[in-house]
RNA sequence: GGCGGCAUGGCCAAGUGGUAAGGCACGGGUUUGCAAAACCCUGAUCCCCAGUUCGACUCUGGGUGCCGCCUCCA
């Protein structure tokens, strides 16, 4: 079996996977800031590292899986106050928007999502010891962290810092000792929220909440820190930096980063307005399509975003679950375990992973294993979901000539997060509709079929349903 | 200015030093009363130039174009 490799952008080459603890992964994603509902920029991001995390767990990893909500900073007081809203309520409603969009989307809940205002304490505890040791200052009314005091400054997004000042963006402050040294605490002004510290009242600055929840939750070095390419710098560069002078261990063995949502060839971003929210792209397509549509590609690189692309992605998906369909008994589908849940509870030399099990499932059939195999050589090398997808396809083309293999297609899909029996679109058939499907079996029954294609046409236009004939005589009923 | 990514058939998109997966769309055919689905067939020499090699789309160098980070950001 084909080992697990991962590009990782700290060392910016495919590395072998080993976790710190066998059988055992540590696994930190940077959450959302709520001040808002997410876009699919953030869907992207999320499926990504859910399906990384699906992955993980089918190789036999019990999985750690943080992801932490930001719910104080600026953009959070300054949207609390424009709404009216005191900015706890504000944070409320998008936290629980944010669940609701990521049920929608099938993204497996993580074993915690640790807010940043439950940990100002133990920030607080690693400002002060930057402060003793020097690495952190006064700077005006701010705390900040003096970035040349870190030797390995820069090394996560590959910037000297010396590149970085000569074209600068950043605004020069004059109480900062290099214009790159960030807030680590910063103090309230009249009327913002605020928490006590040796500094005064005021509140954390961003990075810092990160260091602290990965300290406490999961220990000083953890396997896997990741999130989106934006992050890079200077995000996770100055997590980093702080936690490494805190800790003196590395913060994580593997940095993964996805690639961003485009639209016309532009990043997608709040600030140029330019983005859809989950929620907009939900109304009239299924989450199982724009998952689809969010994975195909390469999760390191660019996806471009259109209304074509969404259109492509349901017809694709369309294909898979009627492949399904032909390979097995979907009422059967309907009541299986996910495998990805299929996790043995059992620790110890005995466990028995998810593919060892899916592996013996199968192993009677030397093409379904096949199937199996090269799609788990796929996700092993550093998560090819485009190559995992095609095997999908070449799979649904056996479901249709065999007769058979529909539960392993079902399965492997359900591995990238695809349900495809969710699909199946319940139409509620009233008297009325009833009447008309009748009236046409009786005309196809007659041979009048100019009546039978008349009605299948007011089918269609009326009642936005499509009628597929069996060849047992009997019909299907589509959505359109 | 610094650092980085990408450029494959109409569109989307994998990939390997030995002559290119898959999806969508199009065309032809089989099947079907019709339709849908399925199945079969048809289509690219991989941005340009130079080099390394028996052989490169895949390696090296140069160029062109697009994008990202360097400010909040998934």
């Amino acid at each position: 079996m084909s080992k697990l490799v991962l590009y990782n952008t700290l060392s910016k080459k495919k590395e072998t996977f080993n976790s710190l603890v066998p059988n055992k992964v540590s696994f930190y994603l940077c959450g959302v800031t709520v001040y808002d509902n997410c876009h699919i920029g953030h869907a992207r991001a999320y499926i990504v590292f859910d399906t990384i995390r699906r992955h993980l767990m089918y190789l036999g990893y019990d999985v750690s899986f943080i992801q932490n909500f930001t719910d104080i900073d600026d953009k959070i007081i300054k949207r609390s106050s424009e709404k009216g809203v005191s900015w706890k309520a504000l944070v409320k409603t998008n936290i629980s928007s944010f669940f609701e969009d990521m049920d929608a989307l099938n993204i497996l809940r993580a074993s915690v999502y640790p807010k940043a205002t439950d940990h100002i304490r133990e920030m607080i505890s690693i400002i002060k010891d930057l402060m003793e040791k020097g690495i952190a200052y006064q700077a005006g009314d701010d705390v900040c962290f003096s970035v040349d005091a870190f030797e390995g400054y820069g090394k996560l997004s590959k910037k000297k810092l010396e590149d970085l000042v000569a074209g600068s963006r950043v605004e020069v402050s004059t109480e900062k000792k290099n214009p790159f040294d960030f807030v680590l605490w910063k103090p309230a002004k009249e009327g913002e929220p605020f928490w006590g510290s040796p500094w005064g009242k005021g509140r954390p600055g961003w990075h810092i909440e990160c260091s602290a929840m990965v300290k406490k939750l999961l220990g000083h070095t953890i396997d896997i820190h990741a999130g989106g390419e934006d992050l890079v710098f200077p995000h996770h560069e100055n997590e980093i930096a702080q936690s490494e002078c805190h800790t003196d261990h590395p913060l994580a063995n593997y940095w993964l980063h996805n690639g961003f949502v485009k639209i016309k060839d532009e990043k997608m971003s709040k600030s140029k307005n330019n983005f859809f929210t989950i929620k907009d792209i939900l109304k009239d397509t299924p989450g199982v399509v724009l998952r689809y549509f969010l994975m195909k590609v390469h999760y390191r690189l660019p996806i471009h975003f259109s209304s074509d692309g969404l259109e492509e992605s349901k017809q694709a998906v369309q294909k898979l679950a009627e492949a399904v369909k032909a390979g097995a008994n979907v009422d059967s589908l309907k009541t299986l375990m996910p495998i990805s849940n299929d996790i043995d509870e059992e620790l110890g030399s005995n466990r028995i992973s998810p593919q060892d099990r899916l592996k013996t499932k199968f192993s009677e059939s030397p093409e379904l294993t096949e199937f199996l195999n090269r799609f788990d050589g796929a996700l092993n090398n550093d998560f090819n979901f485009s190559e995992a997808v095609s095997i999908l396809f070449d799979l649904s083309r056996y479901c249709y000539k065999n007769k058979k293999g529909g539960l392993l297609l079902f399965l492997l899909s359900e591995r990238l997060g695809l349900n495809l029996v969710e699909l199946e679109s319940e139409i509620i058939v009233t008297e009325e509709l009833q009447a008309i499907i009748q009236s046409r079996n009786e005309a196809k029954q007659n041979r009048n079929f100019d009546e039978s294609d008349r009605l299948r046409d007011v089918l269609k236009t009326t009642f936005g349903v499509e009628i597929v004939d069996q060849k047992d005589g009997g019909y299907l009923l589509k959505e359109i």
